[in-house]
DNA sequence: GCCCATTTGTGCGTATGTATG
DNA sequence: GCATACATACGCACAAATGGG
């Protein structure tokens, strides 16, 4: 009997064994296949919040895999915020794995207690494709590029617009999904189920400038009033780029956490 | 003979031993030693940016330690960017070493080509001990803390108030220096060479709002103007808190270059 | 184009130390 | 004290990338 302190469940090894196998390729580190199939395994649901791995020794004895080898697999994914580690403990999956990984870059504004954010509701507004050239293209590179534009609710408070543009070949959810299901708050679960991929840099631009005139209107502002514009580029681990999103921002009351790269420590209350 | 094909030159392994003895100490793991050591020389400006490391062969020969602890180490410092490595080339100074240490989080405002920064010149304001609560507390702790207040000028094109606050018992300089030289262009070279920690983590947050009066009046907008209020929380590696920074930002025509935790894949030209 | 030395990158197996309950 | 599990370290072998002849 193994005794599971925290919540949730546990794990065995055979079932990472056989997911493995999906993501070992010849030419792919072994160690990036075995995070790939923990990171997969986390992403689809099935190891929720609180899972416990087995330990090293365990993982070592029934994969094709050797401890070191492990142990640097779960290094990685430490790094990455996925999972946590305590000596004499347990390796778990980390409270929070699932909204690091997907949603590095999703409007987080802090509420009054500091502790937590505020609701956001996204309002679809339009779907387009996109040939002009712009900081998208120089991000995505060539090809068709689609542009989804979303209204964004802060909490009752005040709203945003934000435009993500992203190549229909690598992510083509975006483009076969019909128009209501880009609608609503399960957006960005949608969006990385189907990607796969973990965010592994992030790079962002803040200027400050009077909102673009559809802008002003859209949020509730008067023509020129100056705003934030935030622009962010992500890139999977490979280091292919993901996607291109833009922010116009209108003045507020609120504090925007904004997303690190990699492992992003979450609120100051549980800062490292 | 050995080729040195980027500029700069090499280092041998018997000077970075004599290093090494400085950092290793009785329970601190010995690539974390090796990392300081390396981060050292390349803090204090002896191994320029393009000198060359002993291959890994060589480092495991000259120095107590095995080639999977040289290894180790080196791969936290490519994770840092403080060093750059090549197959079948060899282990480099990274470029921007020293400013990706010592600044992840200096006002870097992307020029017309959209491949370097505007110049920055910073106008010293104020020196002051700080017994209000607020973020900076939160992120420092009790204890005493002080605030430097500067203006910044970027390119000749705009102004913003940048105020950095630190703990005086965790970074002495601060108190210590006279007020001029914490004036004008090598603040950061200053503060980090004393500091000798690399920066692990940063938590940025965002709001827009109007400036504040005073703000207004020293970057010559109108009161009332809304601008950017970007915060910035930065952690060593160790995870003791390092500075809290907070800058004002007017509307301006230029974008600013968020840092993102950890490697900083620099600008768009060469990101991952 | 091809071989070859150099250097980094990956992987294995083992041993030992340290934190936790 | 004791068992468990993570953490560090060692030494070796081989694969893959790079650059020069």
């Amino acid at each position: 009997m193994r005794t599971p302190p925290p919540p949730a469940g546990t794990t065995d090894p055979q079932g990472l064994a056989s997911r493995l196998g999906r993501f070992a390729r010849p030419g792919l580190p072994k160690y990036v296949a075995l995070r790939d199939a923990v990171v997969d395994a986390v992403n689809t649901g099935q190891w929720p919040a609180g899972t416990r791995l087995p330990n090293e020794q365990d993982l070592a004895a029934h994969l094709p895999i050797a401890l070191g080898t492990i142990q640097r697999a779960l290094r990685l994914l430490v790094e990455e915020g996925i999972i946590v580690r305590r000596s004499g403990h347990g390796t778990f999956v980390a409270p929070t794995a699932i909204g690091r990984m997907n949603s590095p870059l999703h409007c987080r504004f802090v509420d009054d207690t500091g502790r937590d954010y505020l609701p956001v509701r996204s309002q679809f507004l339009s779907r387009a494709e996109v040939a002009t050239k712009g900081p998208w293209t120089e991000a995505l590179g060539a090809g068709r590029i689609l542009m989804i534009e979303r209204l964004m609710h802060i909490g009752d408070e005040f709203r945003l617009v934000s435009r993500i543009y992203v190549r229909p070949d690598v992510l083509p959810v975006f483009e076969e999904l019909p128009a209501r299901k880009l609608d609503g708050e399960n957006f960005k679960d949608i969006m990385w189920r189907h990607a796969g991929q973990a965010i592994g840099a992030v790079q962002q631009f803040l200027s400050v400038r009077p909102l673009p005139d559809d802008v002003a209107k859209r949020v509730g502002v008067k023509r020129g009033t100056p705003g934030s514009h935030l622009e962010a580029f992500a890139w999977s681990t490979g280091g292919t780029p993901l996607y291109f999103q833009e922010f116009f921002i209108p003045p507020h009351g609120r504090r925007m956490h904004l997303p690190s790269s990699g492992r992003d420590p979450g609120l100051l209350a549980d800062a490292p």
